[in-house]
DNA sequence: GTCTATAATTCGATAGAC
DNA sequence: GTCTATCGAATTATAGAC
């Protein structure tokens, strides 16, 4: 047992390779993020990273390794479901780069895409099954546009009046829209 | 007058690249997409796209063109608003890859980004403007992060329950959505 | 385990013949 | 105007000394 487990020779030096890629892969991209500088950034040199990883596509599945982590939900109060969940994804996204690094990345590499898929799907999901009635698919593919959507334009593009906004008015707009995409009906929306 | 309007003679092949650079930028991204690649498709020689358009950024600069072409919602009743601008992006979306090109290119190039942030602020918010009340870049804002979100998740990642949405089904719930966000007032929200 | 040296490509860009 | 030839830089990845 203690052997499979043991105190971990230098595997410090791995995890350094893998925080330091994290934060490339998150500012620069999957193509322009190059090894060179990710072994610069961990203070060793780019044929340790190598070594460690193979390649750069493992590096990076390495690197992408990610759990949105969503709080359960079903606990929570209905009505206030969504606020809850859009706080949560500003409160995720602020403080780890990892899913930043997975988004830049999938847009232009076809396997960050397919693991941003897989993430989603494995995890979105579930936890809607477990609060949301009828289609669960599209109730989750409609919360994954809005949440995305976000994230891109305060995170990515910078859209100026995006990134201007407070995050309480943020969780105070989009709470209600979240909410209303897990448990309400397609039209029957009343805005006043 | 004459003279600097006359015939063209051979603008024809500068299109071509220009068409050519559009499709390998939206299917690629700003890095993967090569001079060599785009030259290729255009049936021409590498070096006629020096010799055209200087460098690889006043390429894309010249690729990128683009025009959300908004239609005039002033004379849309209230109510239908939301509806129709859904409607419109799905249209728009699906016929011209130059948007696909700016926004997979806006993901990892600064250039790109910074084009798309003055796309939106100089189409997006006077369209809003004539429209809403209150804060017009805070609702500007708010119906690009849905807008995008759609796009993003639906064009760029393909996440299935989004792709296997029905066109209708989508304007069906975004449609308020945006309706809200343009004309109604947060945490005001009813979702029967 | 760590690093040096370098192979093998690929790319953007230029010079210049025709 | 169009293309050939090529430069110089940067990249991933490998081989092998210490």
């Amino acid at each position: 047992m203690v052997s499979t487990d043991r105190p971990r020779r230098s595997d410090a030096t791995k995890e350094a390779i893998r925080a330091a890629a994290r934060e490339r892969f998150a500012a620069d991209g999957y193509e322009r993020a190059t090894i060179r500088a990710i072994a610069a950034d961990a203070g060793i040199d780019p044929a340790m990273v190598m070594r460690y990883f193979g390649n750069k596509e493992k590096l990076f599945a390495a690197a992408a390794e990610f759990d949105l982590r969503l709080p359960d939900l079903t606990d929570v109060p209905v009505d206030e479901i969504g606020a809850r969940l859009a706080r949560h994804v500003l409160d995720r996204w602020d403080g780890d780069e990892t899913l930043m690094a997975l988004l830049r990345a999938a847009v232009t590499n076809q396997a960050a895409a397919e693991r941003m898929r897989e993430i989603f799907a494995a995890q979105l999901g579930p936890a809607v099954l477990a609060i949301a009635p009828g289609d669960v698919s599209t109730r989750a593919g409609l919360v994954a546009t809005q949440v995305l959507g976000l994230v891109l334009t305060r995170y990515v593009l910078r859209l100026p009046p995006v990134v201007a906004m407070d995050r309480d008015v943020l969780v105070t707009w989009l709470g209600p829209i979240l909410q209303h995409y897990l448990t309400g009906e397609p039209k029957h929306i009343k805005s006043v």
